[in-house]
DNA sequence: ATATTTTTTTAGACAAGCCTAAATTTTATA
DNA sequence: TATAAAATTTAGGCTTGTCTAAAAAAATAT
């Protein structure tokens, strides 16, 4: 049975290892747990002896076979619990991350499958994330950041990256949601800004905007 | 902010006082959060210099206004969440309170709000339990153990107070749950059992039964 | 009233998870 | 390629919450 804490960096792990593809540096992982290089090193170790992440020193980790399961479970709890405070409770998109963070760690696989059903079985969560099934299975669209469209683009806004409330706020407001049509009339070369129409209105993006919103391809 | 383990030892305390009718002794409630009295005696020290409970050196604790006051709304909580398994998961009424033991320790005052209202503001929790305001206020009615009352009693059954799985269970076998009427037609003297009427069928309880089933007065 | 038993507290230790400071290894630069 | 800079690990320490063993206080029995 894991921490709360092994959880958390399990998690943290198999997200900046893109599902796996790439090896996670130390100072990275510190910076994503808001924690120190020191005691990153001090969890690797565990994680490593209980043979969830493979380790190789001053050289990164990432997650084994073992260990991506693990963190598939958290990961379709916490957008099941996201899924039930927007669609249930009436929260809105931006709200719902910091309490999916503390419910994701309930144990109960009883509790899962049940709010699993009582959702009827969704397979996105509220920013368009897939959710996993129950033997961590993903279907992933394909699909690509808007920043790297060319002009002319038209598709169809899959999901949103970032959960910071600002940013979810942000997009709301023009209208840049999952399942929302998106086309893309101009790029500005000198900052790669978008100009972009959305539910018949044009609007303008920054580049810092558009990276986090993922499109059709 | 509290801890987990404060807000545990806390409702205990509350629990075992009787909502501070009576001291709680360091062994009683070693016995309850099983544990040692020594561990006790370490977090009643905790608890004591935060101000939520008072202690007297041998002679046991019970909680200060703040103290009870923390531990209602931990009690809120928790019986919030065991209405929501049951009326919305489809949980029986024995499955809840495990699961309630770690929902009743997130930390969001507007998903309690929420999940209140989305329950249409409840009263009681499945077992028959008052579910304390927003404040913590209760609304207790006047009710007595089973064991208690003399033959020809005929009343209501108004809460379980065990919340074990397999005395619940039974409860359910033989109807005896909150709500449903109930009538004493005879005590046996010599192990206090009672034979009572539920949903016109006869049945017998122990006395280990009866003290846990609270009725009307 | 004293001795024995029970209860509670104190003392000292340990694991988890974090920290700072120092040492080490890798990477970048001159 | 030698050296400086950056990243990582190690060493040692802190807090929380637990434990066992020993000491102290209270309750009980003689």
């Amino acid at each position: 049975m894991l921490s709360l804490a092994e959880e958390n960096y399990l998690k943290a792990i198999y997200h900046l290892s893109d599902d796996g593809a790439k090896d996670v540096l130390t100072n990275e992982l510190a910076d994503s747990m808001n924690t120190k290089a020191a005691s990153v090193t001090d969890m690797i170790k565990k994680l490593s002896a209980k043979e969830l992440i493979t380790y190789k020193k001053y050289y990164g980790v990432n997650v084994t076979a073992k260990g991506k399961g693990r963190a598939l479970q958290v990961i379709r709890k916490h957008r099941l619990w996201e899924t039930f405070l927007v669609q249930k409770l009436n929260f809105t998109w931006d709200e719902v991350h910091e309490i999916a963070e503390q419910l994701e760690h309930i144990r109960s696989p009883r509790l899962i499958e049940k709010l699993d059903e009582f959702l009827g079985f969704p397979t996105v969560d509220p920013h368009g994330d897939p959710i996993p099934d129950g033997k961590g299975k993903i279907k992933i669209k394909p699909q690509v950041p808007l920043d790297q469209v060319t002009e002319g683009y038209k598709g169809t806004i899959i999901a949103v990256k970032d959960s910071d409330s600002n940013l979810l706020k942000y997009l709301e407001k023009i209208g840049a949601m999952p399942g929302r049509k998106i086309q893309v009339i101009g790029k500005e070369p000198y900052d790669e800004s978008l100009e972009i129409i959305l539910e018949n209105q044009k609007v303008f993006v920054s580049k810092d905007v558009s990276k986090n919103i993922l499109v059709t391809e």
